[in-house]
DNA sequence: ACATTAAGTGATT
DNA sequence: AATCACTTAATGT
């Protein structure tokens, strides 16, 4: 079967909502059919970017590495997605500093670079989808950046009080929040917060002036 | 009983 | 996560 009717077979079912017709048939001649399997790599960091993925079925996962190589899971790549990080970089010819890997089997369509900006210029649905993408990325980088916030004055607390159970030698400390926010260079209303949903957690029980760890492994 | 201090909450930044 | 403004609960005198 000639290569274009299969594309455009595949892009009917995820982009045909987003693109209008002259465009989802121009990329089902330019684009071409990309499967990778699960666990593969679709893209590494450092790696120059020759064309922009549209994901047709399958979940990519984008992750990023700290200095000791530890990943960091940034987002997620479904149908209808595609990883506009990488249009910047391919506009300017840059090294990809993501990695991307299939969580599942993968099929996508490639579009070569070169022809990326020639595609922003012609069509506007293809605009659009761009922007959008940017806009989604940007949203779920925000998330993820809340929660990190989040978890890591959950995670000082918690070292915190296992630390001060472990120099008295007792279960039972006598603190208050206000203390606790001093020492953490933080409010006692954001403590406070925090304490609460350990307790409810059943982590730790507190009243006035009181914690008491409840879960405590050496 | 009243004042003081600790803790809980909702809204806002 | 921090700040504000305000409420509620516990404690001391």
């Amino acid at each position: 079967m000639d290569n274009s009717i299969i594309l455009k077979r595949k892009l009917h079912h995820t982009y045909s909502e987003l693109f209008e017709k002259e465009l989802l048939q121009e990329i089902s001649e330019v684009g071409y059919l990309r499967k990778v399997e699960k666990g593969q790599l679709l893209v590494d960091i450092d790696e120059e970017l020759t064309h922009i993925p549209l994901i047709i079925n399958g979940v990519v996962k984008i992750i990023r590495k700290d200095h000791n190589g530890c990943e960091l899971s940034i987002y997620y790549l479904e149908p209808g997605d595609t990883c506009s990080i990488s249009f910047a970089n391919c506009i300017h010819r840059k090294k990809s500093i993501f990695r991307g890997i299939a969580e599942t089997n993968v099929e996508a369509i490639g579009i070569p670079i070169n022809l990326v900006d020639q595609l922003l210029v012609k069509y506007q649905s293809w605009r659009h989808y761009i922007i959008d993408s940017y806009h989604c990325r940007l949203m779920e980088m925000v998330e993820t950046i809340d929660s990190l916030a989040f978890m890591k004055m959950k995670a000082r607390i918690w070292k915190y009080l296992t630390c001060k159970v472990k120099i008295s030698n007792n279960i039972d400390l006598e603190v208050t929040h206000q203390d606790i926010a001093d020492d953490l260079n933080s409010t006692r209303v954001v403590i406070t917060r925090i304490l609460k949903k350990l307790h409810e957690e059943n982590k730790i029980y507190s009243t006035r002036n009181k914690v008491k760890l409840l879960e405590f492994y050496e």
